[in-house]
RNA sequence: GCCCCGAUAGCUCAAGUGGAUAGAGCAUCUGCCUUCUAAGCAGGUGGUUGCAGGUUCGAGUCCUGCUCGGGGUACCA
């Protein structure tokens, strides 16, 4: 199965262990684990895991090194767990480390190291975070590309905050990234929409026919049509195959597409169009290429891809023979072709589910053409099912029936919709329901974040008031309570889950985490009181919750959501 | 028919390459504001992880078969 190895050779290309040698405190567990085995002398030639517990009880740290060894090594992995944690270095990092059944080493970090995470976060502020993986590599994605007959719709409100989510993860790690909107301007659809402002415009004009029913019935398309009246009064009537129709109506709803999605904070680079491909002659270049090293035959008038020689399933055609014009998939990969041209290190396409049976195609046809196609990146998300009234609303754009993009900003604002769609992984359906977003806004999810970031900033306001200075020389050695130390700890886990951000392409990590640092927070907060009569306690906890209110901000800054001063 | 995704608490969903006692939120019940923001905190109720097998020290996670839901499977995009 070609497409498994090219699964395989991307998780190679975005290693986790490579991206984990930037997480100091695992590397140099791992270490001390490297040391302990040669010191008994074992092997071990997997990379050691060295992870986050589920529970804090278990330690900072664990790893299972001593039950993968047990099998090799024939002996109860409780021993050697035993035999490794004796043979650890010395370190000051590490308080102690212990082993639990069935053969489990946890380890316990020092109060100190903990505490040093606040002056690491003090010192490096809104770059807290930021890794130098992408070192200036060029990355694109590309999303909603979404063709411009109609306004957006909810759904692929989800693919447009994931892909632009994504593109601020791969952006703060250090790579070079374009985000990309390619569109079909060429088709069938863009046909239909233009015949469908010209019947609304006869209808204008006093025609007193039906309007089409396989149309687009939208009001949005009156509008348009409105407007070509304006510039051509009746001079059109005759004309339906006039192409003003089509190209007012692409012009006005793009115009819309971009400002729906400025209100959620995305900016395309580039609005790539299929046209193009034909005007340069990169579709035909591609047909001439997949025909010159044997890839295509004609058969029934027709030509076929070898689809199933390069990793496809079965032989697709290219070019139809009922009707002189390729079919979509020769553009496709044409278009994909232009992203290797265009030199690009990793290339992201971000597709609904609804397409994904058209990508092994794609890259099918760029293996065949010699592209390494493990620099291509597919991430499918299923869809979005809206529940209004308790019912399922049944989307499409031809009849009109669907909730707009705008409309849902319009209820819940930028924040609640961009943390909706960034909380649930992407490969499960999302049921959004309306009313609920609607009338519980005020009790969401992404409020309890805001919050824990605007009492920290209300703390923050009455220190300044008091002249209190935590900035330099104060004594975090204070900072020893369990819920302190619990906070600390999730502070310090923050660069960890930008690393599983990265190694999954799930932005969805990101938003349990802030969940986790708002609860830790809260927790802390109903506890322990930040500005006491104890000048260096106080001291102290202000650089605490400092360095909490900078790992929020960025999290947030990186989901796209504001971070309120006061709520 | 074949392919892809899903099925986890009453509801919506977590659980990075197989790890420890499967976790949150909503809903519901009980407590906590003379104190930096109660949009908060603590606790209770709630589970045979769709069903049946298998792989192994160990399975929500991997394999096989089935059930149900979504999406594909065109010379539509």
């Amino acid at each position: 199965m070609p497409l498994i190895l090219i699964c395989t050779g991307l998780a190679r290309r975005l290693n986790l262990g490579r991206f984990l040698k930037r997480i100091q405190m695992i590397d140099h567990i791992r270490g001390l684990l490297i040391s302990a085995l040669a010191r008994n002398g074992f092997t071990y030639n997997d990379s050691i895991q060295v992870e986050r517990p589920k529970q804090e009880s278990f330690g900072h740290y664990t790893t299972n090194l001593a039950l993968a060894l047990a099998k090799t090594l024939r002996q109860p992995p409780l021993e050697i767990a035993q035999k490794i944690i004796k043979a650890l270095p010395e370190t000051e990092l590490i308080e102690r480390a212990e082993v639990k059944a069935p053969g489990f080493i946890n380890f316990f970090l020092c109060p100190k190291v903990l505490q040093k995470a606040v002056t690491e976060v003090l010192s490096i502020g809104a770059d807290y975070g930021r890794l130098n993986v992408g070192k200036n590599q060029r990355v694109q994605v590309e999303f909603v590309s979404a063709n411009p007959t109609g306004p957006l719709t909810v759904g692929h409100g989800r693919q447009a905050v994931l892909g632009d989510t994504l593109a601020r993860i791969l952006e703060w790690v250090g790579y070079q990234v374009d985000r990309e909107y390619y569109y079909n301007d060429a088709g069938r659809q863009m046909r239909i929409l233009g015949h469908s402002v010209y019947w609304r415009y006869r209808q204008l004009l006093g025609w007193t026919g039906e309007f089409p029913e396989d149309h687009y019935q939208g009001e949005y398309i009156v509008e348009i049509a409105r407007k070509v009246m304006q510039e051509h009064g009746d001079a059109l009537q005759e004309d339906p195959e006039n192409k003003v129709f089509r190209i007012v109506a692409e012009e006005a709803i793009f115009e819309d597409i971009k400002n729906t999605l400025k209100r959620l904070d995305i900016v395309f680079d580039y609005f790539y169009n299929e046209k193009s491909l034909y005007e340069n002659g990169q579709v035909n270049d591609v047909l001439t290429r997949l025909k010159a090293i044997g890839a295509s035959y004609e058969k029934d008038g027709a030509i076929w891809f070898r689809a199933g020689q390069y990793g496809g399933s079965d032989d697709r055609v290219l070019w139809k023979s009922v009707v002189d014009e390729a079919t979509y998939r020769l553009p496709d990969i044409a278009y994909h072709v232009t992203k290797f041209e265009r030199g690009y290190d990793l290339v992201i396409d971000i597709f609904g589910a609804d397409h994904h049976a058209t990508y092994p195609d794609v890259l099918a046809g760029l293996q065949a053409l010699g592209y390494d196609t493990a620099r291509v990146r597919t991430l499918i998300h299923q869809f979005v099912t809206l529940i209004r009234s308790g019912e399922k609303v049944k989307m499409s754009t031809r009849k009109a029936t669907y909730i707009t993009l705008d409309e849902l900003i319009d209820d819940v604002g930028r924040d609640v919709a961009r943390y909706f769609f960034l909380m649930r992984g992407m490969k499960s359906h999302l049921n959004f329901d309306l009313d609920l977003a609607k009338t519980e806004s005020e009790e969401n999810p992404v409020f309890y974040l805001q919050y824990a970031h605007a009492r920290i900033c209300s703390i923050l306001r009455n220190a300044a008031l008091k002249k209190l200075n935590y900035e330099r020389d104060c004594d975090l050695t204070l900072l020893k309570e369990e819920e302190t130390l619990s906070l600390l700890n999730t502070i310090m886990e923050f660069r960890e889950i930008i690393v599983i951000c990265l190694s999954t392409l799930e932005p969805q990590h990101l938003t349990t985490y802030l969940q986790k640092i708002a609860t830790t927070f809260h927790k802390f907060y109903t506890i322990h009181r930040v500005i006491s009569d104890d000048q260096e306690l106080t001291r102290a906890r202000l650089a605490l919750v400092k360095a909490v209110q900078i790992v929020l901000a960025n999290g947030l800054t990186l989901l796209g959501i504001t971070a309120p001063q006061r709520m």
